[in-house]
DNA sequence: GGATGAACGTTGCATAGGCAACACATTGTA
DNA sequence: TACAATGTGTTGCCTATGCAACGTTCATCC
């Protein structure tokens, strides 16, 4: 492919992702043909191919970077999953799904499926670099702490997305007040390292 | 050259563009380097004189883009030299000097002469093409037409330049009631084509 | 059912842009 | 004076992008 340190490239790229952030914002995700971003990103039709298999590849990019920039530098940084950062993330995690919501126009269902699927990973993996980095408690092996990492991705993700739809929606000091106790005692042993 | 149309080409001279005026806001003309601005517009040292034989060549089309963006739609359109085009014109010259001055760090001398003389120039020749649009009086050839165009172009770009260190320098309505009658009067029977 | 058109994804070729290197001029400085 | 450092403008080679064309699929319409 490629070379993605090539100037030309990463110009190429960005403007593809800007135009396609763009029209999103004004189009539904299946509603928007290659040939619009391609126009608006001021490049060839043939150009996009060469940097992205589809807009689905797209989106997945987009939907990353997007989760990136979200994330707190102090989660970023992190070398135990203390309480403080899991409210963090799970402040980060709701605040995206709001602006996601916002920002885009949702009427694909295929859409909304994939960022989920895209941000539970997401979230998933950066919880399991934390926990990975901690001293790993007696009994921990990798595969069980990744374990721990998908359960604990889901419940933040889970319990962020549904609280788009309660009363309180506002009140994300409740969310967090909810959803801390339920991951830290779910977690039990693993959290920092020294259980 | 490079074929002016292709979608690659237009875009690096934007970029071009772009990087120096911006440079231009912070740094004086003569020490901007070329390298500056390939770096700014990020493209290659290599690719700007692909496209300007150097940073005078690119000064001389900023200033000549930025003319014409300030030039009033009816005044590009102007059939005759009415007084409200005479108006609209000295307006639009003494705002471009304003903003040139505000825009600009001005500590290359150079600089400020290669606008001054650029400016005048476009005065000059818009309008000596409204003077030519209108049907024209008899006796006047062309090369007179012109210089009369000269004259007025001077004289408007004159008046404007001085009104920066003028007590009233606010007070546009006055500049336009000194610049317009002399103008207009110099012109006499050439103005309208109707003499 | 078949025609039409739009979007997709791919291809070969032409051209613009990136890169590294060069010779030259200018400037600062030891 | 000599020198290093920096900017200028140019060159040859390689890569990314633009373009036009193609066959394909799919939806719409007669």
């Amino acid at each position: 492919m490629v070379n993605q340190e090539d100037p030309r490239v990463l110009r190429t790229r960005q403007f593809i992702r800007a135009a396609f952030r763009d029209l999103l914002r004004r189009k539904g995700f299946d509603a928007i043909t290659i040939k619009d971003i391609a126009q608006k990103a001021t490049i060839n039709r043939a150009t996009f191919y060469a940097h992205f298999e589809d807009k689905y590849a797209l989106l997945d990019e987009v939907t990353e970077l997007a989760f990136d920039a979200m994330i707190p530098e102090q989660v970023a940084q992190a070398q135990a999953f203390t309480e403080d950062i899991c409210d963090r993330l799970i402040l980060a995690t709701h605040r995206y799904i709001v602006d996601f919501y916002r920002n885009c126009r949702m009427d694909s269902h295929s859409m909304a499926t994939l960022v989920d699927e895209k941000i539970k990973k997401m979230l998933q993996q950066t919880i399991a670099r934390i926990f990975l980095k901690g001293d790993l408690p007696h009994g921990a092996d990798k595969h069980r702490i990744q374990i721990m990492a998908a359960m604990t991705g889901s419940a933040i993700y889970g319990a962020a997305h549904f609280w788009l739809n309660v009363e309180e929606k506002d009140r994300t000091d409740v969310l967090v007040d909810l959803v801390r106790p339920y991951v830290m005692n779910g977690l039990g042993p693993y959290r920092h390292g020294d259980g």
